[in-house]
DNA sequence: CATTATTAGGGTAATTCGGGTA
DNA sequence: ATTGTCCGAATTACCCTAATAA
């Protein structure tokens, strides 16, 4: 299994959005610069795994003072 | 043989539309469009290639390039 | 044959997409 | 550089009743 665990929970946009409280746009930016991975269903429209978006948020909740961020 | 999928495990609608996060009528939407192929049971209701909807969700899905560079 | 859950079918809101702008 | 908003177009979600599946 390379590609996706099938049979993980997906999220939609909307979802991710209300979780990080921005505008869904946002998320769908976050995607488009591979911030964030995404499954697009046949109609194009994106759905994000639930295990990545809460990691996504506990390193929000870290915040780490580190020198970890964007070279 | 020259049926290439006999014994090919099916798939109902509901079952597709929860691997892909989407209601089962959109699963219905994509069969009536063409974007995924299905098998019409005598009653008329559809049955989805498991072997397809795999490929189908591993082609759309965008893996988030995380950890990708071996440290 | 009876029961319960799912699906088909149509119609109407809500969400998302994509580009462009502030 | 990142986010929020506006627009039109497309996709998806939820409402219903009847039929099929198990």
């Amino acid at each position: 299994m390379t590609a996706a665990h099938v049979g993980e929970r997906l999220l939609t946009p909307g979802e991710v959005a209300a979780l990080f409280r921005v505008d869904p746009k946002t998320v769908t930016r976050w995607a488009t610069a591979g911030r964030i991975g995404s499954i697009r269903t046949p109609g194009g429209h994106r759905r994000f795994r639930e295990s990545e978006v809460k990691t996504l948020l506990a390193e929000l909740t870290t915040e780490a003072t580190k020198g970890d961020g964007p070279a």
